[in-house]
DNA sequence: CCTAGTATATATAGTAACTATATAGTCAAG
DNA sequence: CTTGACTATATAGTTACTATATATACTAGG
């Protein structure tokens, strides 16, 4: 038999062909996970090809959220039977993982789109369009909850959206009432809601009504807002528009790409009724 | 405006709708990375639903591999543009880290799908079969390489499968030229390959001769593998077979399923000519 | 109003899985 | 026989938590 076919990787090889610091073979090692084939008298590591397989399934189960103590558990007490067992567990794993990263990416797709798009956006500007159907994800009301069943609510609501895989990257809006509205009671939210672009079967969504909305967009704090609502009814007055059902909010730039809270910008979307 | 739309989250129920531990939030609030909108005098913190926001967007960023240290340095500086720099930068991450999940998805279905096999085979048998085409990934010819080109190879070979993603969890196997193998020469390789179920395109690939095969199993160490070829060549000779141009060895059990060398097991595939 | 129980806080120490550094021995080429 | 690139061990440092200990604060029931 050829010696080629037994040559041995040194410590430094091996580490290259696993893609890994030497030292984490090292510790490997160290730890009894991964020890070399052979070890000649200086102590110098000798691995064998075959050992990267091993290496592969370890940086997998490490992948998978496995400890390297629990890896070796596993490892000390090899069969053909408990491997197989193993990966059909990780099978279950790895397709969560998988999952949850094209979420993770729809999440990236969904905050260039918007982001995009509000690049163009004259903030100073109102306009009334007409908005087609888009599909939203509703909580429960909250529109007469005590501080800790507010706190329940918005609990299941993000829940919702994390099990369900709903969370899609848009933001998260509030929905008024007219009645509040013409109170005076801006930002009483009955519902909070999230779109929805691709529904998914079996949820239980609130289509919103398709219709005419005049769009506003509130640069500063929250508790500043009602200016704005005030120049969106003179505009409202001005285009002989009467106030419709419901009124949409949702921030445009907010913590995530603003430091200061004067800079940020909420968008509003009042229904419409043309006479 | 109603006191329910500035409802703040303490720290506890924040971490909750984080699905993360208090802990998390107190040290990302030490480091200056995610600190509550609001402490009252008592050091209390409070959080903002919106916060949740920045929250998931830290998650993701840390996920993609980007420390803390790194996250915070762009936080320091956020802007609707460098958010959207951040976002196309982390989308072809993450396009990467989807590739990786699903080579490792594949990996894990082949090995169950290997391993399953093995469980029902008679290892003590030896058998005579036809096998159809297979597109076998080949590394360079290393019949006559030194020991460090013997290492260069390998890592070549090892890293092409990675760069273009070819590893599938198929064993690494070994193929023997005819005049080596008549040479008592057993396991001395011209080249390495590994199967590839579903081949791609623009690779060279090695498509496998498809026709007769005298499969046997080896089990125990390498350097007693002679006895199991000596058991081949005489079941040859009885089915008046002779050997055609290749031997192809892989493993079927090694480190990965077996603790000790002794139990490893070999898969030895002769080619043969019917006369 | 008091008390028990559950929150919250800070401070400090511990952990996993590396990662870097310091010091020393080994080996192969010119 | 030396030089430069490798190898080794031992030890300390790092990141991102995580646990523990101690003290303070809020809240619901008697």
């Amino acid at each position: 038999m050829n010696k080629k076919n037994v040559k041995y990787l040194t410590s430094g090889e091996f580490a290259k062909l696993c893609r890994v610091n030497k030292q984490t073979l090292f510790y490997y090692d160290q730890i009894g996970l991964l020890s070399p084939i052979y070890k000649n008298d200086k102590g110098y590591r000798y691995y064998s090809i075959n050992q990267i397989e091993l290496f592969y399934v370890i940086d997998l189960l490490k992948e998978l959220g496995m400890s390297l103590k629990d890896i070796q558990k596993y490892a000390q007490n090899k069969s053909p039977e408990s491997f197989l067992k193993l990966m059909h567990l990780q099978k279950e794993e790895i397709v969560k993982k998988r999952q949850e990263i094209e979420m993770k990416e729809k999440l990236i797709d969904t905050k260039i789109e918007l982001l995009e798009e509000s690049l163009t956006i004259p903030f100073d500007q109102i306009e009334l369009t007409h908005l087609p159907d888009a599909t939203l994800y509703l909580s429960r009301n909250i529109e007469d909850t005590t501080d800790d069943e507010f706190v329940e609510v918005i609990s299941e609501f993000i829940g919702e959206l994390n099990e369900a895989h709903l969370d899609t990257g848009y933001p998260i809006g509030g929905i008024t009432k007219r009645n509040h509205v013409l109170n005076g009671n801006y930002s009483k939210y009955t519902y909070l809601y999230i779109e929805q672009p691709h529904p998914k079967e079996g949820h239980p969504y609130f289509k919103a009504v398709k219709g005419d909305f005049l769009i506003g967009y509130h640069i500063g704090e929250d508790h500043t807002i009602s200016s704005t609502y005030e120049k969106l009814f003179s505009e409202m007055e001005r285009l002989n528009l009467t106030l419709g059902d419901y009124v949409f909010e949702e921030y445009v730039y907010d913590t995530l790409v603003k430091n200061q809270k004067e800079q940020y910008v909420t968008k509003i979307m009042m229904q419409v009724n043309k006479n």
